[in-house]
DNA sequence: GCCGTTTTCGGCCCGACTGTTTTCAGTCG
């Protein structure tokens, strides 16, 4: 059994709860914290090098006793500290943290003083009115709890986070609604939806009122009275929160334009990212806030980001790459990598016409493709075996290739636009033995195949990571298509060993796929910075099913950035013609 | 518990808001 890196932070992040409400060390409880973090964005599985007989590699936050624990934990399956720690405390407590109004401090004060265990006991003590009479508990917090357990209770098994394309829905008619407001100079999301985080939990929004106080409060009525807001949560004099009717809490702050780019990058985090940040501003003698950077109390700079990284000796850094994952350390050295970008897609690699499952004919696809300005398009359906998708009989295919051919033709004739192609290609089913669902020849008649496991998820890890890697034997495997099968927030990725898999697109000279429908977005970003440093190339695909899905293309590239990933590193920044050169020899 | 151009001790990122207080603790991001 193979223990993953999230495993090993999940248990850090136990201990710390567990040792903030035992009132530790609160250093110490930050450790294990900031360990949880350093571990869950490693670009290794801390397991493989276990299972190679290796030392674990030195990770700054992870000193000799929690590399010790950590290998312990690997070996054995166990954390001794953390079974300790389960000893001492019920089980049911941990889960009151996460009920809005209650810290370690309550929590603790609950179980002294009311012998609370658990959400069960902590809504019987709201009920009776006993938690009104603790120190530091009142009516409005009593009043909140019973709030969140309440929602608690009714939200359990609903996601608390959404797509980021479905967050950037939302923020977009926010922010249309604030841009418009005549107050407002500015209106931008930060957080999690700017760094395109596959999944965003709430909204963080900055607002720049135009100059004088009066403004300001005036924009502060007029931000309240957005028509989609359902609950106000908290209004200060800088700072609104509330919860819209599509359930996103959202977090407004009024900024000055002088603090702009302080407040931009604060909010923007990640919250790894700016702790990182500040403690270099610490160690050069000066401070950071999201009012600007200061020496002493004379204020150095703040009005734009670039500023901000500038004033600590950093490059700027695009938001992106900002999870403290090295990019900081790239910074310093001026060794960030220059990020892909839409603009150098020249093609995409996966598409389905309604021929298979697609909504939209070869034509209309193409038609879309040119207007995107892309050079070729891959016309890419489901082979024989995916039924449900109406997968193409071979006759079918063979049929679809000679009519790929005939409009080909036409474009060749020019009428006065750029060259476009029409690739030849199907997205081929890995069957579960690890061959192809087409016969040599018909491979062969196509100018791209991607291959792609659409059955058979739940082989073990060893069995499916050796299906895959006998497909790419195949020497018409040229990609491999949304390579974990995960569906974001629906269904875990299958067990594939990556690195195993990267090394075998290495050595047989295919490529894999980061597709970029806003549910998938894999390879993820930790994948993409391995398979940047094996050297393995990337297609960014849209697997569009209809010519509007042929839009998600920037998704996939914010995952590449995310990945620090270049245009050399992605296969469709190419000419067709330097992409088929780099296609492995048959 | 980690870390070191203030190296083996003594620091460790920063501020807003709320409620319960009468100057601040706790929570949150």
């Amino acid at each position: 059994m193979t223990i993953h890196n999230s495993e090993i932070a999940a248990c850090f992040e136990e201990i710390a709860d567990i040792l903030e409400i035992q009132n530790e060390n609160e250093f110490r409880v930050r450790a294990y914290r900031n360990a949880a973090r350093v571990v869950a964005g490693a670009p290794h599985e801390l397991s493989s090098f276990i299972a190679k007989d290796e030392e674990l590699p030195k990770l700054s936050g992870i000193g000799k006793d929690l590399s010790q624990k950590i290998t312990e934990f690997l070996k054995s399956g166990k954390m001794p500290l953390l079974v300790e720690l389960k000893q001492k405390i019920p089980l049911g407590v941990l889960e009151l943290l996460k009920i809005p109004g209650l810290g370690p401090k309550r929590v603790r004060t609950l179980m002294q003083e009311l012998k609370v265990q658990g959400i069960d006991d902590l809504k019987k003590a709201l009920e009776s009115k006993q938690v009104t009479e603790l120190p530091g508990f009142g009516e409005k917090i009593a009043h909140q709890l019973f709030e969140g357990v309440v929602k608690r209770e009714a939200q359990n098994r609903l996601p608390t986070r959404v797509l980021w394309i479905h967050a950037q829905e939302i923020a977009q008619g926010l922010l249309d609604y604030l841009r418009a407001l005549p107050g407002v100079k500015q209106a931008e999301a930060a957080g999690s939806l700017r760094r395109h985080v596959e999944t965003v939990g709430d909204l963080d929004i900055l607002v720049a009122p135009h100059a004088g106080l009066k403004a300001r409060s005036e924009v502060f009525k007029k931000i309240l009275e957005f028509e989609d807001i359902q609950t106000v949560l908290l209004r200060g004099p800088k700072k609104l929160a509330f919860v819209l009717k599509q359930g996103m809490h959202v977090d407004v702050r009024l900024v000055s334009e002088q603090e702009w780019g302080a407040a931009l990058h604060y909010f923007t985090g990640s919250k790894a990212h700016n702790v990182a940040v500040r403690t270099i501003a610490v160690k050069k003698g000066l401070r950071i806030s999201e009012y600007g950077v200061y020496r002493g109390t004379r204020r150095v700079s703040g009005a734009t980001e670039e500023e901000v990284f500038k004033a600590v000796g950093l490059d700027y850094i695009a938001p992106e790459m900002r999870e403290n994952a090295g990019e900081i350390e790239a910074a310093a050295e001026h060794k960030l990598p220059t990020l892909l970008l839409t603009s150098h897609i020249r093609g995409d690699l996966h598409c389905h016409t309604t021929a298979s499952d697609g909504r939209k004919s070869i034509s209309e696809m193409a038609q879309k493709a040119r207007n995107l300005g892309y050079e070729y398009l891959a016309v890419t359906e489901h082979s024989q075996r995916l039924t449900v998708a109406r997968g193409l009989e071979p006759k079918r295919l063979w049929e679809r290739i000679r009519e790929i051919d005939g409009l080909n033709e036409g474009f060749a004739k020019g009428h006065g636009r750029p060259a476009f192609r029409i690739l030849k290609g199907a997205e081929v089913d890995i069957l579960e033995d690890g061959s192809l669902d087409y016969d040599e020849d018909l491979l062969a008649a196509l100018d791209w195949v991607v291959c792609s496991v659409h059955s058979r998820f739940k082989l073990s890890r060893e069995k499916q990571t050796e299906r895959i890697i006998r497909a790419m034997d195949h020497p018409h495997f040229h990609v491999l298509g949304h390579p974990t099968g995960r569906l974001i927030l629906e269904r875990e990725p299958y067990d594939i060993d990556m690195e195993k898999i990267l090394q075998a697109a290495v050595e047989r000279g295919c490529f894999l796929e980061l597709n970029a429908q806003p549910e998938r977005l894999d390879l993820n970003e930790v994948h993409c910075k391995l398979a940047k440093a094996l050297g393995v190339k990337l297609v960014v695909s849209s697997d569009a099913h209809n010519d509007t899905e042929m839009d998600f293309m920037p998704l996939g590239v914010a995952q590449a950035r995310r990945g620090g990933l270049e245009a050399a590193d992605v296969v469709n920044t190419r000419s067709w013609s330097e992409v088929n050169k780099l296609l492995r020899k048959r």
